[in-house]
DNA sequence: TGCAAATGACACCTTTTGGTGTTATTATTA
DNA sequence: TAATAATAACACCAAAAGGTGTCATTTGCA
């Protein structure tokens, strides 16, 4: 009742690689299908699966404007993972954290 | 080089329930494989496979104690995705956020 | 009206995933 | 040392995931 009951989980939505790309892509702006498939090397219609996977999961909203259809970020889902990462973070070094970014920061 | 280049993704890694409840099982104790079957309708085998998988993503470290083995959370690299989703933390609503948090406060 | 563009809907294929059962292998302990 | 407990290592299987190509449908426009 209070979960919506999606088809495809969260979790498992963001751990395919292309899919965590198409959100990013996705973050501020709305896109055609066909805009999206040429940021990726496969086809349309995988693009389209991908698409729906993340919307099955709430991750991405569509909207039909004229003969295209238009996806659009949809971030709220992504507070659940956040909320079960909040139970982990008690166990990590804070120290740890910080090294981790500072060491990621100069090879971007 | 600057990356493990580990065999699994920590996303893949998280994507499935029974490996999510797996680390939340190991938080805050050392568990043999045998006790940790015995929390699961699985096999030891399907029970190992997940701990293997978990294991290549750098979440859990064992450690051999006589002739059992010894599981343990490791929530490194869990970072990584904490990380990801700071990203898109930027996106969604802050008051979405809290109403989230306290609807989900009252039905656990 | 009629053609082209954009996407939806299938049918199909291969690899991965999550599971099983069986058979070693190693370590305790009676 | 022999029996057993704990797990590693296979071989195997069904279903799902990620991809392809083809065809149908709908919309914009010359």
């Amino acid at each position: 009742m209070s979960a919506p009951a999606l088809k495809h989980d969260v979790f498992q939505a963001i751990a395919d690689p292309t899919r965590r790309r198409m959100l990013t892509l996705l973050a501020d702006k709305e896109m055609p299908i066909a805009a999206i498939s040429e940021c990726f090397p496969i086809t349309r219609t995988a693009v389209n699966k991908h698409l729906h996977v993340l919307s099955d999961a709430g991750l991405v909203s569509s909207k039909k404007v004229g003969r295209e259809t238009r996806y659009r970020l949809q971030p709220e889902p992504l507070i659940e993972i956040k909320q079960w990462l909040d139970f982990f973070e008690q166990y990590w070094d804070e120290k740890l954290l910080a090294l981790k970014m500072f060491v990621e920061s100069d090879d971007a």
